[in-house]
DNA sequence: CTGTTAGCGCATTCAC
DNA sequence: GTGAATGCGCTAACAG
């Protein structure tokens, strides 16, 4: 293996006798310098090739143009959506991102930060997965300087920026649309407890039925910790109730959705004829699904550029001094008909 | 913000009226260090919350802990699965990755790779997009000691390690045990020219018809550059040819076969009564058809796993001055019957 | 066993 | 306008 080097500033300074300080100024586009020298001094950088040596500029000026990403895992599509959206905006920024994931704990999720702070990433996104008894480690990533942007979750404890998809409006106004249009009984397949976003959607559905004056019958609100409970918890409530007593399912998220279309198509249900199906999240499976599901569009990409952005202008204004405003960015959801529903 | 500064080596030697090497070399379990030291520094840095700066330490090793990944683009699932191999291997041993992808240009990707290069990546892991007149620049990164994996291609002209899927063989196989069956009237709908996959999996389609004694009518060879496509090359097939003609439709894969499996839908045409039908890759979306669509699997996940495992070996020989031995990693790919194909 | 020194590549303050 | 010198945080060669 041949090991030829990179070529530094110094090869350049040498090469055209002048000094390092000089050579970096006239990179730099710094004022002083005469536009000759520059355009000599970049010409001949050119041709040698050169590029500068992130490690040691991020030495230099404490700041690395990498910004941190941390997913819980790598299973669903959605945060490989909203890693495009941030991919689009870093890259042309000229950051480098590094990826992790909260592996299945807290303390790797812990670990996860912890190893990206040090590596002088110049922020984080983060969708945090686990309750953390102790979050005083973010609170300390922080302080160190690195911003620190939290997905799709809030917290009340923490001072930062935030980009949430809007699940209650979605589907609070879904679920009204709906009602309005006359349907009375509504099922909600219900998410884990365990993920906040689980909770919204509930609510979205239930305030719905409330406002409209209708009354929530705890029966049609079927809770399931994983997509793979989908299918006995509605068995267990068409045992009870006949489909005719059923107007439309809401489900937590696409893939319960899917799950519920299974078992329906089991039972020889027709969707929608006999009942209206709704997914959330519009996972890219919505539409090789038949019928095609309609779903609660949550813009997983423009949540990724969102927050690309915001993080952006953080870490923009820290280095300038400035002080600076932490924002909460809601982004909307709204219904997408597809063939699932009426 | 309160700017609390990350402790730094020397703010561990001052604190312990120490030397800096001497609190470097006890941190990294130098063998002249007495345990006393040790214990005592290591106690000290756990306490002062020490990370070691991995810019400064790349700067100086001139090796970073990181790995680089590039990708086409972000759009198809497989590369998310590869990715999750990647991810847990990597993060098992320490590494952190940075992804990136080719943009829609070979200037971005040769762009990407040489950003990876110059951030001192121990190696990259990369699909390679488009075709390079002048692939140098390649050679160059590896010259500089950076090594280079490449995914689900091979480069006659580049030594290095490289894990593609045995796509030929699965198609082969696969098809070849449906002639076996009986099958004789095989349809394929062929991918692009520009992706070398597609080749692999046209001839693996030819080659069994070959040597069954099958000719290979060319009216069944559909060839579409975009899966948006497959509509339309089919309709114009069964505009010539009566349903009853084929047995067979395989396709390149299944994105590709959904498009085919909606437009036989269309036309009442069932799957797999009337016709089989195959996709080829094992996307998520394979499940979520109706029928479930049969397949070839391409373990990306494993495949991801594999290259992590390769590059490291050749990170690790090469660091030990060792000398390596490229490799060339050929995963299996095979039939998986869901309910597609009779 | 531990301290001293140098240098990775760059930006920047201070001279001139 | 340009050169010289310093230091970011760390490791390693050289002393002792």
């Amino acid at each position: 293996m041949k090991k030829s080097r990179k070529s530094t500033l110094t090869d350049l300074a040498k090469a055209m006798g002048m000094n390092v300080s000089t050579v970096s100024r006239a990179l730099n586009d710094h004022p002083k310098i005469s536009s000759k020298t520059k355009a000599k001094v970049k010409a001949l950088a050119e041709k040698m090739d050169y590029k500068p040596n992130p490690l040691a500029q991020g030495l230099k000026k404490q700041d690395t143009k990498t910004i941190g990403v941390i997913f819980p895992t790598f299973d669903t599509n959605f945060f490989f959506r909203v890693l495009k959206g941030i991919e689009k905006v870093m890259h042309d920024k000229g950051y480098q991102i590094i990826i992790s994931t909260a592996g299945n704990s807290s303390i790797h999720e812990k670990e996860a930060c912890q190893a990206l702070s040090s590596y002088h990433v110049g922020g984080i996104i983060i969708f945090l997965s686990y309750d953390h008894d102790d979050p005083s480690f973010l609170i300390d990533i922080q302080d160190e300087g690195i911003p620190l942007l939290f997905m799709d979750r809030i917290y009340e404890e923490i001072d930062a920026n935030y980009v949430v998809s809007d699940d209650f409006k979605g589907m609070f106004e879904t679920v009204s649309d709906f009602i309005d249009k006359g349907c009375k009984n509504i099922v909600h397949i219900k998410g884990s407890e365990e993920v906040s976003t689980s909770f919204s959607r509930l609510q979205g559905y239930q305030e719905a039925l409330r406002e409209k004056g209708i009354e929530v019958n705890p029966d049609f609100i079927i809770k399931c910790e994983h997509e793979s409970e989908v299918k006995s918890g509605l068995r267990k409530l068409l045992s009870k109730y006949s489909i005719e007593d059923i107007d439309l399912i809401t489900c937590f998220n696409d893939y319960y959705a899917f799950q519920a279309l299974e078992l329906l198509k089991e039972k020889n249900i027709s969707v929608p004829d006999d009942v209206s199906l709704l997914g959330f999240a519009n996972d890219p499976l919505s539409t090789y699904t038949s019928p095609k599901l309609s779903t609660i569009n949550q813009p997983a990409e423009h949540m990724g550029v969102q927050a690309s952005y915001l993080l952006l202008d953080e870490i923009d204004k820290n280095r300038k001094g400035e002080n600076y405003q932490y924002q909460t960015s809601m982004v909307n959801t709204f219904y997408l008909k597809r063939e699932s529903t009426k």
